[in-house]
DNA sequence: ACGACTTGCAACGATAATGATGCAAGTCGG
DNA sequence: CCGACTTGCATCATTATCGTTGCAAGTCGT
């Protein structure tokens, strides 16, 4: 019985994904896209959707819940808190790039949801606190305003994803060196 | 006649001013709001709008040529052919500042039109020949690359627009002195 | 082969947005 | 005051999307 269940929940479940997937695919496309056309993209009937999400906007709950806890976990494993700044710099942007590409849209429209909201407020928070640390160690200039600095951060991923060539660790090294170095010379400033 | 003419005309133009301007300010909030919504935010009636504008389609391309031309007169006043690099690239900054404040929503959904498309792939045209003089006058690194200084360059113009506090010229500041020398001390990169 | 489960298909009702029209009322220049 | 013009209002048909349901067919484990 519990194979059963298992073998059945991971059918179920293989088919969720691949609404998720398609979603994604198809609504960072054309954010407008109708529950049809995400359903064509999945290769599954619009029926079938609605049968697994009661709503569009349960749909894109679910997408968010989904990117979130894939974000929360590319943070994590870049140990933000601990590891040397720049270290942690580094590992965070390639960690999240990597989930970023996949999941761009459902990143951009995530703080609609309450849930998701606030696991990206704490995140923000982290970065933020990743940021000081980067400060403190001589890393970041010391009159750098940290908001400022973290929107420029996101900015900077946020195109990187954009390139969807080229892996994630090469494009990690231009947007650490971009946001820390920019992209002028130390010449011609006051 | 002709005097007739003008002021009628103007009462109408400033109509479609007062819509366009309202559908900017209620799509960027969201961009799925529907035509009684923009009506309503102008503060004429529903019919008015489909009056001057045959279709849904057609008030954004109106938006876009709109936007297209602010845009494109922003980065006129600026001579970007002539002045030096580095004076060029505060100018642009900042007049592009002024506008994209204003018509966020508009210029990230221009390239649609294709009328709008080529005056923006025109614009980013002007804008890598820019980035080359400023190259050549080490003003960016002999290294840069150039298509990747013009995305953040954009990038960092979206986010400086998305602070609506603070004036243009404070922002561009932070722009240009952010895209050149990033956030970061010399110490600390390789 | 049986049962649990899922899917596709076809069809349904409900709702909302779209775009068009006729008419009365208003403004403004001449 | 007249005439050109625009607007608001009420109303209409059309269309698209949404969300639901019943049923037949299929898969997969036992």
């Amino acid at each position: 019985m519990s194979g059963t269940t298992r073998a059945l929940r991971s059918d179920a479940e293989r088919t969720v994904r691949t609404i998720l997937e398609a979603a994604e695919r198809v609504l960072s496309r054309n954010p407008a896209a109708s529950m049809e056309q995400i359903a064509e993209a999945a290769g599954v009937a619009r029926t079938t959707v609605h049968r697994r999400f009661a709503s569009r906007e349960a749909l894109v709950e679910a997408m968010a819940r989904w990117a979130t806890q894939q974000f929360a976990e590319a943070v994590d494993a870049a140990c933000p808190e601990n590891a040397p700044p720049l270290v942690a710099l580094y590992q965070v942007t390639a960690n999240v790039l990597r989930v970023k590409i996949d999941w761009g849209f459902t990143m951009r429209v995530m703080d609609a949801d309450p849930e998701a909201g606030k696991v990206y407020a704490d995140i923000a928070e982290r970065c933020e606190r990743l940021l000081i640390r980067a400060r403190d160690a001589g890393v970041l200039r010391a009159d750098a305003d940290l908001d400022w600095s973290r929107r420029v951060f996101y900015a900077l991923l946020h195109e990187a994803a954009a390139c969807r060539d080229g892996d994630p660790d090469a494009l990690a090294t231009q947007v650490v060196d971009t946001l820390l170095r920019g992209v002028g010379t130390s010449r011609g400033l006051s």
